[in-house]
DNA sequence: CCGCGTCAAGTTCAT
DNA sequence: ATGAACTTGACGCGG
C-alpha cells in the first residue's frame, strides 16, 4: 500500500470528452438531464480507466450537471432523474476505493463584499456537495476552495469568509478544504483560518513558491503542519503539485510534469501519507509518467 | 460540414 | 484599457 497516491483533474485525454455542456439559452430541463447523463457515463469510463491503470485519486469536473447552480437550472430534479447513473458512478467509486474531490471555479467567491456573488457561491457549493452526496461519498470526498478576494483589507475579507461559511449546509462544511493561492492568501493565512473554522488545508506547492510564507519552516514542515488539520474522517491529506509553463505568465500550469523536479519533491515528502493532485495539461499521461518513474 | 467567435459568473495583476 | 491566469474547451451560428 502506497503512502503517496497520485491523481489528476477532470479530463482523461485518452478518452472521449467528459464535459458536454450547453449555453444558458439552450438549458432546457431535458437538455440538462441528457448532458448530465452523458457526462456521468463518461465519468464512469474515466473511473474504470483509472482503476485499470492503478490511479486512485481523481478530481470530478464541476461541469457534470451543466450550469447546475444557475437559477434557470437550479430547480431541475437531476438527482432523481439521473439516480441510476449517479448510483453506477457511486458504485464504481466505492468498489475501486477511488478518492474523488471537486474544485469549484474562479467565480465561486464566498468572501465577496457583493451579496449576489456570495449568494451564487453558496448555490455553487451546495451543488458540489449535492453531487458528491448523490454519489454516496462521505466527507473524505473534498470540495477544494480558495479563500477568495482581498478587497484591500485581508483581515476583514477573512472575517467575511468565516461568517459566510456558517451559512453553508453541514454537507458542504464537512467537505470543504481551503487551498493557498499564488497571489493573495498564503499557506500561513489559510492555516490561521483553518484553525478557526476546523477546515483542513490543501497545500499547493506551486502557489507557495509564488506566494511564500512561514519562512522559518521547511516545505516538509509546512506540509506536516497542514497535515495536522486533517482528521481521520477527512481521509488522507491532499496536496496540489504542478510545474510552471516556461515563458507563460506566472501561475500557468505546465504541459507535462518535470520528472527531475518531481523527484526532488518526492524525496522531500518521503514517508508522508499523501494524496497528490498533479495539475498539468496532459493529465493522466503525467500521472503514468511519474508512476513509471517511481516504480522503476 | 467546418471555422471560429463566443460562452453564467469574479478578482487580481502584468502589459 | 486589455488580456490572461485560475479546476475544464465545447457550443452553435454563419458561411
Amino acid at each position: 500500500m502506497d503512502m503517496v497516491r497520485i491523481g489528476y483533474a477532470c479530463v482523461n485525454t485518452e478518452l472521449p470528452t467528459s464535459s458536454r455542456t450547453c449555453r444558458l439559452a439552450s438549458a432546457t430541463p431535458e437538455r440538462v438531464i441528457e448532458l448530465g447523463r452523458e457526462n456521468l457515463r463518461a465519468l464512469a469510463d474515466i473511473l474504470r480507466w483509472n482503476e485499470r491503470h492503478g490511479i486512485a485519486v481523481f478530481r470530478i469536473s464541476s461541469g457534470i450537471i451543466p450550469l447546475a447552480s444557475h437559477s434557470v437550472v437550479r430547480g431541475i430534479p437531476w438527482a432523481e432523474r439521473l439516480a441510476d447513473d449517479l448510483g453506477a458512478v457511486g458504485d464504481l467509486i466505492a468498489a475501486s476505493g477511488a478518492r474523488v474531490s471537486m474544485h469549484p471555479g474562479q467565480y465561486t467567491v464566498l468572501n465577496s463584499p457583493r451579496p449576489e456573488v456570495v449568494s451564487a457561491s453558496l448555490f455553487e457549493l451546495e451543488y458540489h456537495a449535492h453531487l458528491l452526496d448523490a454519489l454516496g461519498t462521505g466527507p473524505e470526498a473534498k470540495i477544494v476552495l480558495h479563500l477568495g478576494g482581498v478587497y484591500g483589507d485581508q483581515a476583514a475579507s477573512m472575517e467575511r469568509f468565516a461568517s459566510n461559511f456558517a451559512r453553508l449546509s453541514t454537507s458542504v462544511r464537512s467537505r470543504l478544504v481551503l487551498e493557498n493561492d499564488e497571489k493573495s492568501y498564503t499557506a500561513s493565512s489559510i492555516l490561521d483560518l483553518s484553525a478557526r473554522l476546523g477546515v483542513p488545508v490543501v497545500f499547493d506547492v506551486f502557489h507557495h513558491q509564488y506566494n511564500p510564507s512561514l519562512k522559518n519552516l521547511s516545505t516538509r514542515q509546512i506540509i506536516q503542519r497542514c497535515g495536522v488539520t486533517w482528521q481521520p474522517v477527512d481521509g488522507p491529506q491532499k496536496l496540489h503539485y504542478s510545474d510552471p509553463w516556461p515563458g507563460k505568465p506566472a501561475g500557468s500550469h505546465a504541459q507535462t510534469v518535470d520528472l527531475q523536479a518531481f523527484a526532488r519533491f518526492y524525496d522531500l515528502i518521503a514517508g508522508l501519507n499523501l494524496d497528490v493532485m498533479l495539475e498539468v495539461k496532459d493529465k493522466q499521461a503525467s500521472v503514468m509518467k511519474v508512476m513509471a518513474y517511481l516504480g522503476a
